[in-house]
RNA sequence: GGAGAGAUGCCAGAGUGGUUGAAUGGGGCGGUCUCGAAAACCGUUGAGCGUGCAAGCGCUCCGGGGGUUCGAAUCCCCCUCUCUCCGCCA
């Protein structure tokens, strides 16, 4: 959600931050719904302040003994009045408030301006890319012929998109996930264990609803959803909550498994583990202060590339253009690894700033000081990190020229002492 | 799923139609006292919107929504949530 002074006061630059986003949203409208209100509200307060004052005198006369009748017919006049105009209010407030749900937040400054993913900045590189060498299997092949990795079963269980890990690979998911947790624990994070479906108010507070609703899995007759990212329960824990500055930044990291109708992309990109219904994930949710939230955004996504750089895996950091980010997000940084057998970077994580987009939606205040004006606190998340390709990307990256997959070091405790896959 | 009880300010807790935005206590903050602290005492302490340079003024908010009334935290209806008991169940 925007401010709505800046809407009014600044009209243009929403215009050109939707348009910067490809998002198809009515300012006019909105602009013009905000002034007729703001109309309604004056004339209705002055009613109101009539009511009031006179009211009180009709209390006075009555304890006293006096006639009231006359009075109190003129109220009832003006209380019909201020009827008409609280229900002309409701009903304008009610399209103003769908509309505004429309609205995407800005980019930030900072974000380079370009119509969609061909405009992204690449700024770090990490790691050497592996030259494939002959008979490089695609993660698919060596997950399958490892043992390790069941996509017929998960086709049999829940149909496609969805995969079975066997053995070690339900082991390695095991072990990447509390390897990723324990990395997050040490950067300061508290670990959170949160519900996998949540309320529409929820999925409304981080901005997944109305936009993205056919992407959802929903369950009908309680009205509740299944998460598509951590995001979504983590950032509702301190919804319709006032945060005192002292206590930020708040820093969460959660597991979650992570649903998602993925609606209407089949095709090349989908094979394999490069995009599955259903993903384990963990994530990093911040709460801060609105004065560092870009600082936060750069250590945010430090933490992250600390996890990709334990597992010894090349990558990249996109700096996302406004026309390929998101909704919700002001500004936003993926993290990529190259994986050889697929020839391609594969995102593994999304470090986002909302701003004070989520925190307006959910009501999550900055506790502020006396004669400060109140502000939202700002959010912040990213992955730390989404499994499959992450399990793709240690399939082939770390495969080696005899048909095994080397552990990388910092997770071989975790497998129970084992280095190679195989 | 059934029965009952409840939801008030940072917390506890009064308040059943007319100076109640809300008693009282605790906490917080400021002060007096003290070398300092504690205790004691005094003062202060909700939020949002609108308007204004500001001081201020106005409106709204006692879980949410609707209704009755000149006037509602207080009366009526619906919903949500919490607690207790019963049932069911991993």
């Amino acid at each position: 959600m925007l401010d709505r002074h800046l809407i009014r006061e600044d009209p243009d630059r929403v215009i050109m931050g939707v348009k910067s986003k490809h998002v198809d949203a009515d300012v006019d409208r909105i602009v013009a719904l905000d002034r007729e209100l703001l109309d309604i509200m004056k004339e209705s307060e002055a009613l109101k302040h009539e009511r009031n004052v006179k009211s009180e005198e009709v209390g006075r006369k009555k304890r006293i003994g006096e006639n009231a009748d006359e009075l109190q017919a003129h109220l009832k006049d003006v209380s019909n009045r201020i009827k008409e105009f609280e229900e002309k209010d409701k009903e304008i407030s009610e399209e103003l408030d769908t509309l505004l749900l429309t609205l995407p937040n800005l980019p930030h400054k900072s974000v380079p301006v370009g119509k969609d993913e061909t405009a992204n900045i690449v700024t770090k590189h990490w790691g050497e890319v592996k030259e494939p060498f002959d008979g490089l299997l695609p993660h698919w092949d060596m997950g399958e012929k490892l043992g390790i990795l069941d996509l017929d079963g998960g086709r049999r269980v829940s149909g496609r998109g969805f995969v079975v890990f066997r053995g070690d690979g339900a082991l390695l998911c095991r072990a990447l996930l509390t390897m990723m947790i324990d990395i997050h624990r040490e950067q300061g994070y508290e670990e959170v264990w949160v519900p996998f479906i949540v309320s529409r108010e929820s999925m409304t507070g981080t901005g997944q609803l109305p936009k993205l609703e056919d992407d959802m899995y929903h369950t009908e007759v309680d009205d509740l959803f299944l998460i598509p990212t951590a995001e979504v329960p983590v950032t509702n824990l301190e919804r319709d909550t006032t945060l005192p500055a002292d206590r930020l930044p708040i820093k969460y990291t959660a597991y979650t498994p992570c649903f998602r109708r993925e609606a209407g992309s089949h095709g090349a990109d989908t094979r394999g583990l490069l995009r599955v219904h259903q993903f384990d994930k963990v994530e990093m949710v911040k709460f801060v202060h609105p004065d560092s939230s870009y600082d936060e955004l750069e250590s945010l996504t430090k933490d992250a590339t600390d996890v990709v750089e334990a597992l010894d895996l090349p990558y990249r950091i996109v700096e996302l253009s406004t026309g390929d980010l998101s909704f919700a997000a002001a500004k936003c940084y993926d993290i990529e690894v190259y994986a050889p057998g697929v020839e391609k970077w594969l995102e593994v994580s999304s470090c986002s700033n909302f701003e004070s987009f989520q925190a307006r939606r959910a009501n999550i205040r900055l506790k502020k000081s006396p004669g400060e004006k109140y502000r939202f606190v700002h959010t912040l998340n990213g992955s730390g990190l989404a499994l499959p390709r992450i399990i793709a990307t240690i399939l082939e990256h770390h495969q080696t020229p005899t048909g095994r997959v080397k552990i990388p070091n910092r997770l071989v405790p975790y497998m129970n002492g084992q280095d190679y896959l195989g």
